[in-house]
RNA sequence: GGGCCCAUAGCUCAGCUGGAUAGAGCAACGGAUUUCUAAUCCGUCGGUCGCAGGUUCAAAUCCUGCUGGGCUCGCCA
């Protein structure tokens, strides 16, 4: 659909080319009007005043009457202490209701782009156990943002980086050994770091049910090789289903052996070397990070000859670059927080393009349950598992509520009212709100009523109450605000955006009726209020939420 | 100690190219029901935008310092 602040501030430039010098002219953005002004705002007079050395009201004036007549404008007006006011035109608003009706509902707030590719990497947790609650900020997050980037035309992956080498693997591998080989005849001791969950026990059985004849006559280097491998899968496999159950699915599974085991790690190290970025001490390969903006230097190659993390995860998004992505945008937890310049730094030491890499840090999620913050340990016996969480407070609920707060703050996720049926549930609101307004257009088609294809500007002219120039509002910034949204890796404005449309919608409704006998004016109210029902619709698809038509 | 994040109504949070009266939900109180779904809506109450400086015609928003809280500083991943 439209955007009001291009169109606007097109019309606008062009109308004020002879009057503004070509460093004046940024100034001239617009702003949407808060209620109490006409709709669009130009702060411009009060920016003109000190260049020009002019009162702002004066310039105020002067460029009120060069706006005049625009195409997209009705009326101009000045406004102390120095702004210009512009009054969309009907026909503006009836077009823009237009591309709404008319549209293809789930690409309504897509936007054609250049294609390039950009890669989203989110979640990425380490394949040693089942997703942890606080796993699911980061599926929201990375799962609406990958939407949010499509509207703007870039084609995008949504990957999952799968950490399954190194010791934590082994660690891993060790701990349900130590459950599985009593099993098998002999003992494993359980190491020191060892994981303990639950669900080692339980993974232990699983392989044991599975293989255990086979591990029974293995070597012992190759059967516990062998365990890792398929502990690694079932807990991929239950990982795949618990993100499923949230609304995420990832386009590729990234695996962290695979770099290794097919030269990467050893292709990034010449390049290293090549550019004279390495140096040998205490028999370690290190990497002189300090030279790029790191505040220390880093090995990549340990004592013993093993990669470290370090440079994989450099070899991990040099691949990404010859992948053909041009950005990747990794969406990771807070405690992940100092990885931003040591990251940085190995994309500027391996020559990759400023900017490649874009860093979306979440902070942490607090629960609730009783109004009371809860522990997710093991003792406490609270749920831990984002499994979990969402067969209890379900899908569209459990993303809204991870979308409740902007990623850098922390956020409480309150248990209790995400299950409610009320307005204090976001996701219970959008839904309703929804189905009221389906139930609407259902009556309407039962009174014989067309369902309106189009806007016209004699619809808009009817549509003159405060509540429905607020409705109208909403929609018309739609396009500007998840633009914005979207280029500034923010994808819970989505949610608001879409709690504000059901709002003002809620409004109108319950002060307007829609069906009445002056048929003018219910075929106008139905282009408003269908226009906000396929853009709450738009907007739901981007959240991964689903609305129902009736509840 | 260094780095990053946060501090806005009693609570949880929005507020994003600096702009006109700082918003929402919850909580509290009062109202609307011959309903196009009241699972809604309206009103009232509630704010030194952590503190102190600075920049600006204009600061919750930008800069500096401070205070309080969170995360983090491995030849782990």
């Amino acid at each position: 659909m439209l955007n009001l602040r291009n169109t606007v501030d097109g019309e606008v430039t062009r109308a004020l080319k002879d009057f503004l010098a070509a460093d004046e002219a940024a100034l001239a953005a617009s702003t949407l009007s808060k209620p109490g002004f006409l709709d669009c705002n130009l702060a411009l007079p009060m920016k003109l005043a000190r260049i020009r050395h002019k009162a702002p009201m004066v310039l105020a004036n002067e460029l009120a009457s060069a706006l005049a007549g625009l195409p997209s404008v009705a009326r101009v007006e000045a406004a102390s202490p120095g702004y210009v006011n512009l009054q969309l035109s009907d026909e503006f608003i009836a077009r823009a209701l237009t591309d709404v009706l008319a549209g293809e509902p789930e690409r309504l707030l897509f936007k054609n782009g250049n294609g390039e590719r950009v890669q989203v990497e989110f979640v990425s947790a380490n394949p040693t156990g089942p997703l942890h609650v606080g796993n699911g900020r980061g599926a929201a997050l990375g799962s609406v943002l990958a939407n949010l980037l499509e509207t703007q035309g870039y084609s995008v992956g949504r990957e999952y980086y799968v950490n399954d080498y190194g010791s934590k693997m082994r660690l891993f591998a060790e701990s349900i050994a130590h459950y599985l080989y009593p099993l098998l005849g002999f003992e494993y001791a359980m190491p020191d770091e060892g994981y303990r969950g639950a669900y080692i026990p339980d993974l232990a059985r699983a392989i044991f049910d599975a293989c255990g004849e086979e591990l029974s006559v293995m070597a012992e280097r190759e059967r516990l090789e062998a365990v890792e491998l398929k502990g690694k899968s079932l807990v991929l496999a239950s990982i795949e289903v618990a993100l499923g159950d949230i609304g995420v699915t990832f386009d590729t599974w990234f695996s962290e052996r695979y770099l290794v085991e097919n030269g990467w790690n050893d292709r990034v190290l010449e390049q290293f070397r090549a550019r004279g970025v390495v140096y040998e001490l205490d028999g370690a390969v290190w990497l002189r990070s300090t030279d790029f903006g790191d505040d220390k230097d880093r090995v990549l190659l340990r004592r013993d000859g093993e990669p470290t993390y370090t440079l994989t995860d450099a070899a991990y998004h040099f691949n990404k670059f010859q992948r053909g992505y041009r950005k990747s945008i990794d969406i990771l937890g807070a405690d992940h927080i100092g990885h931003i310049v040591p990251m940085q730094a190995l994309m500027k030491s391996l020559g990759l393009p400023e900017g490649f890499l874009e860093v979306v840090i979440y902070q942490i999620v607090h629960f609730l349950r009783g109004g009371t913050r809860i522990m997710l340990s093991k003792q406490s016996g609270d749920i831990i598992e984002l499994a979990e969480l969402v067969r209890e407070v379900g899908k569209d609920q459990a993303r809204v509520f991870f979308l409740l707060s902007s990623a850098d703050s922390e956020l409480e996720f309150d248990l209790d009212v995400a299950k409610e049926n009320s307005l204090s549930n976001p996701a219970y609101y959008l839904k309703y709100t929804h189905a009221r307004l389906c139930s609407v257009e259902r009556q309407a088609v039962g009174v014989g009523m067309q369902i309106p294809g189009s806007a016209s500007a004699g619809d808009v002219a009817l549509l003159s109450s405060a509540d429905d120039r607020e409705l109208i509002k909403c929609i018309l910034r739609a396009q500007d605000e998840i633009d914005d949204a979207a280029s500034a890796r923010q994808p819970h404005r989505v949610l608001y955006l879409a709690g504000e449309l059901a709002k003002a919608t809620n409004v109108v409704y319950q002060k307007e009726k829609v069906i009445s006998d002056d048929a003018a004016l219910a075929g106008a109210r139905l282009c408003l209020v269908r226009s906000a029902r396929l853009l709450l619709g738009a907007y739901a698809a981007l959240l991964g939420v689903s609305l129902p038509e009736s509840m």
